[in-house]
DNA sequence: CGAATTCCTTGACGGCCATCAATTGAGAAA
DNA sequence: TTTCTCAATTGATGGCCGTCAAGGAATTCG
């Protein structure tokens, strides 16, 4: 077995834009109360009602955040990525969090605690800045999945979901790798897999897409903008 | 004609729950800088895409955030009442606005720029940190509604909305007055008038509500939330 | 490698809710 | 008041998409 690599914190933490601003005293600070943690695919890393202490930044990794419904079944509002935070919100409104994490695949992650933030907070108003500016952003890419749920077709969705998946800068034909298994995609966009499936299928009947397997090949980038289903 | 009233603008901020904890000094230097705004029904604050060089503050009135889709109908997004405030997410990412503002009655309000919130931000830690719980209740509720659109059917969306509108304690049979207008709710809930209107229908068929104009006599409330339809 | 499990697909069917249309009711203006 | 306009209701119809069910594909496991 390899030895397993010690993770250097201050240097994660110093390459979340969050952080990227401060200088090296309240890095260090923040650094010596940050936890270290690892997940297996399909661990729960906090559950629906609990009160969390402090904030997470995934160092590598996926994890999914989700309601559960009465029946049984689940849905997922966000998936967050290698550099990507989440649990701000909930940690400073210390009320129970509205959704559950868990981890799609392995992953590793750090978990600052809300007495380190509130510390830098009070000395650095630039970091209270860059905080209310990542709170916003998060909340406006929730007000545009509103927005996707309330007023656009599944298709739309999906093909919404497709375009934010290629390069800002991509033109004729493209490809484009999905990050996450069909049913997480699904529930992301709020449907079955049933009717990702069929989109999908229409897609390509359409002259639009091809797939195979977890790639999918664009035939006209432009084009495919202009759909509406 | 009578002659209007001159708004006392120190007073008024200093009652909004997210400056109600500042001394009086800041609060002099935001209300030098805060202009006071009246719109008569249906005025358009701003639209969509604009750019928000400070957030606003109701005083008197209703203002509805919507989106706009391609066919023309609208997605009433929140309504906004006395006391609460909006934009403030939008103003500090300097990006085009996702919504769209509108007063449904008469409305007057205060637009404090987006500088002196800065000012005193970086002036006063406790100030940022009100700001953060302010913007992390937002994206609470937006998350609740998210999940009210993907998991809860029509009619219980209803009844959520119904419920939210009595007093906690309320118990036995309760009355409650609606707020805006019924196709406002609809929109608000995703719905069409139609639909809520035949929702209603039906609660008043199984005996759980009574309902005249405005006003909505819940006949046993502690019935009602258990109601699972 | 084969077996088992999970993921994805495809089909048939049905329900929820939107749409269209027409009427009634209520509120505003004159 | 009367009229006009907008809000709300009610009915008929249809489409989108979810549910149930079963078969294939892919990945993980021993």
């Amino acid at each position: 077995m390899i030895k397993k690599q010690k993770l250097d914190i201050s240097a994660a933490i110093s390459r979340i834009a969050l952080f990227s601003q401060l200088p090296p005293e309240p890095i260090r600070l923040i650094a010596a109360e940050t936890r270290e943690r690892n997940l297996v695919r399909g661990d729960i890393l906090f559950q629906k009602g609990d009160i969390l202490a402090g904030f997470f930044v995934i160092v590598s990794g996926q994890i999914k955040l989700a309601f559960a419904s009465a029946q049984g079944n689940e849905k997922v509002v966000e998936v967050m990525g290698p550099g990507q935070s989440f649990g701000e919100a909930v940690m400073f409104m210390s009320k129970p969090c509205p959704v559950l994490a868990q981890a799609v695949t392995n992953t590793t992650l750090l978990q600052i605690p809300k007495a380190q933030v509130t510390s830098v907070l009070k000395s650095d108003p630039d970091f209270a800045q860059a905080m209310l500016a990542g709170m916003a952003l998060r909340l406006h890419s929730l007000i545009k999945d509103l927005e996707s749920y309330s007023l656009r077709s599944s298709a739309q969705r999906v093909i919404g979901y497709l375009l934010q998946l290629l390069p800002d800068n991509a033109n004729g034909p493209a490809d484009l790798i999905l990050p996450i298994s069909k049913q997480v995609i699904a529930s992301r966009l709020n449907l079955t897999p049933e009717t990702l499936s069929r989109i999908f299928h229409d897609l390509t009947d359409l002259g639009l897409i091809e797939i195979k397997g977890k790639v999918v090949h664009v035939l006209d980038v432009a084009n495919f903008k202009k759909i509406d289903i």
